[in-house]
RNA sequence: GCACCGGUGGCGAAGUGGUUAACGCGCGAGUCUGCAAAACUCGUACGCGCGGGUUCGAUUCCCGCCCGGUGCUCCA
């Protein structure tokens, strides 16, 4: 099954295929590590992790490599205001990056490339581009990439430059530059400043270089994919393609993908509204981190995404709508055989729903047959209709389901204790939301306890007990079932 | 201003030139239950932003308009 993706440099849908003919190589823009990451960096990466867990399902080898941007102004500034060094400063918010994918199940890259590590590579590049006239030093010892060497500049992002008045706007410290379009390569070292002494000087490398020299280090001067958010068609991956593909000749990645920007309540996010979230907010306010992944992913990653907390608890919702079900098939008994219909069904849910995730990663399309073959396997269930081979069939399409999706299998607690666990450690105790403190301080075991004692009160028809215990239980958001099979409960 | 994307039920959202416009959430009624929960059944858009056009026929194609968002500067 091939994946169609849109392409953003020829505009249409293209089929996604490894040049090799078996492992696609994709680069992916990561983060910039200089702060706790929000929601709008992870849906990001989410949908780049849909697409790579797709590619895997489609039965492909995925080789993927994402940066890790540990120098920048503004790194170096919070760095220097928080008399650390850049590297002691980057590790912890590299570490709360890692830990944040982890929470939400995003599979981690063959190949991490942090910017630091790869000085010289970046050096190499601005000296090829030297060669080839089309990079220049300027009298204070940066470097710039000459836009007039690199024609097509503009292809990605559709932009006529031509059309474009070399702004008034120019930077106090960029003066020098042969045109005020020409972006830096290369800046030298400012006093105090972190620095590499390098053959072209001393400095530290430019934001875009950084990308092209990592991405071909570890993918070659041209490979399959180059994946990042929508806000950096323009200017980054544009120059990223105008000095690579200066500097080899050859076209630098062949598919573009980007995903769209996600807003909140409407608009986009940033601290000056007040609409900000980290992962770390959303997990103390007692969201779990499979309905923040799930409502980041619902919509497909080509269309913005309205983030609200009313779609976190419809994400919440339905994940609980498809654990009770998989519960239901797992804890039942059933009885040897299959019915042909269910048959039918989990074959139709399973096709229908690689097709949707074929067709430019539709997950909204693809959440829908596996849902309506729930309604019918519950149906089935209920009217005694389902058997042994019908379960395992169905088993197997929730399966292929979170091999993408990976919302139902809970592993929701672990999440959560560490965000506290961190709360606690950062001070931020204030913000944790007085249910999730409700629902920590039972544990499994007094459940347990407290279920059985209900079992017996139910038994002796004492109902007025058997209902305060249920209450009891309710306001520390447990939530019981009780079914043929014996009595299920879950949290909130 | 220029460019791009979108406007489908209470909310999110899929999709199609032509039978009953997916799916999820929510809501209402019922079945089941000691009562719940879960599950199931039925109901919930006389309609797919507005106005034209093309067509035997458009929510789906074309044109215009309105509204929302984003990009054009650091930004996932």
């Amino acid at each position: 099954m091939t994946l169609r993706l849109f392409n953003t440099l020829s505009g249409q849908l293209d089929p996604l295929t490894p040049s090799d003919g078996k492992t696609l190589r994709m680069y992916a823009c990561g983060p910039t590590v200089y702060d706790y990451g929000h929601i709008g960096n992870f849906r990001t990466f989410l949908q780049i992790d849909v697409l790579r867990r797709f590619l895997r399902l489609a039965g492909m080898e995925v080789r993927h490599v994402m940066n890790i941007t540990d120098v920048d102004d503004k790194i170096i500034r919070n760095a220097a205001a928080a008399g650390v060094p850049i590297g002691a400063y980057t590790a912890k918010y590299e570490q709360a990056f890692f830990e944040d994918l982890e929470a939400l199940r995003v599979e981690r890259p063959e190949q991490i490339a942090r910017a630091t590590e790869h000085i010289p590579r970046m050096v190499e590049l601005v000296e090829r581009l030297a060669e080839k006239g089309a990079a220049y030093r300027t009298e204070d010892g940066s470097w710039y990439f000459r836009l007039a060497a690199f024609p097509a500049y503009g292809k990605l992002s559709k932009k006529d430059l031509s059309g474009m008045e070399d702004g008034a706007r120019v930077d106090v410290d960029e003066y020098e530059k042969d045109s005020a379009r020409d972006f830096a390569l290369w800046k030298a070292a400012k006093p105090g400043e972190t620095s590499w002494e390098t053959s072209i000087g001393r400095g530290r490398p430019g934001w875009h270089i950084e990308c092209s020299a990592m991405a071909m280090t570890y993918l070659g001067e041209s490979f399959d994919l180059h994946a990042g958010g929508e806000d950096l068609m323009f200017p980054h991956h544009e120059n990223e393609i105008a000095q690579s593909e200066t500097a080899t000749g050859k076209q630098f990645a062949r598919h573009w993908m980007h995903v769209r920007f996600l807003l909140v309540d409407g608009r986009k996010m940033s601290k000056s509204e007040g609409n900000f979230y980290t992962l770390r907010d959303l997990l103390l306010k007692g969201y779990k981190a499979s309905a923040i992944r799930l409502a980041l992913i619902s919509v497909p990653y080509g269309r913005q995404l309205n983030f609200t907390f009313d779609g976190l608890i419809e994400a919440t919702n339905a994940i609980e709508r498809l654990r009770t079900f998989r519960a239901r098939l797992t804890d039942g008994a059933f009885a040897a055989g299959e019915n042909p219909v269910l048959q039918a069904a989990a074959k139709q849910a399973s096709v229908d729903y690689r097709e949707a995730l074929a067709d430019d990663l539709n997950t909204a399309g693809a959440r829908a047959p596996v849902f309506e073959l729930v309604r019918s396997a519950n149906t089935a269930m209920d009217q005694g209709q389902l058997f042994i081979r019908d379960r395992d069939a169905i088993l197997a399409v929730l399966k292929d389901f979170d091999a993408v999706f990976d919302v139902i299998e809970d592993r929701d607690a672990e999440p959560t204790r560490r965000a506290l666990a961190w709360a606690e450690q950062a001070g931020r105790m204030g913000d944790v939301a007085p249910e999730l403190l409700a629902r920590q301080s039972i544990t499994d075991e007094q459940v347990d306890a407290l279920l059985a004692e209900r079992v017996q009160a139910k038994k002796q028809r004492n109902f007025a007990r058997a209902d305060a215990i249920r209450n009891e239980l309710t306001q520390k958001g447990i939530v019981i079932e009780d079914s043929k099979d014996g009595v299920r409960w879950k949290r909130r």
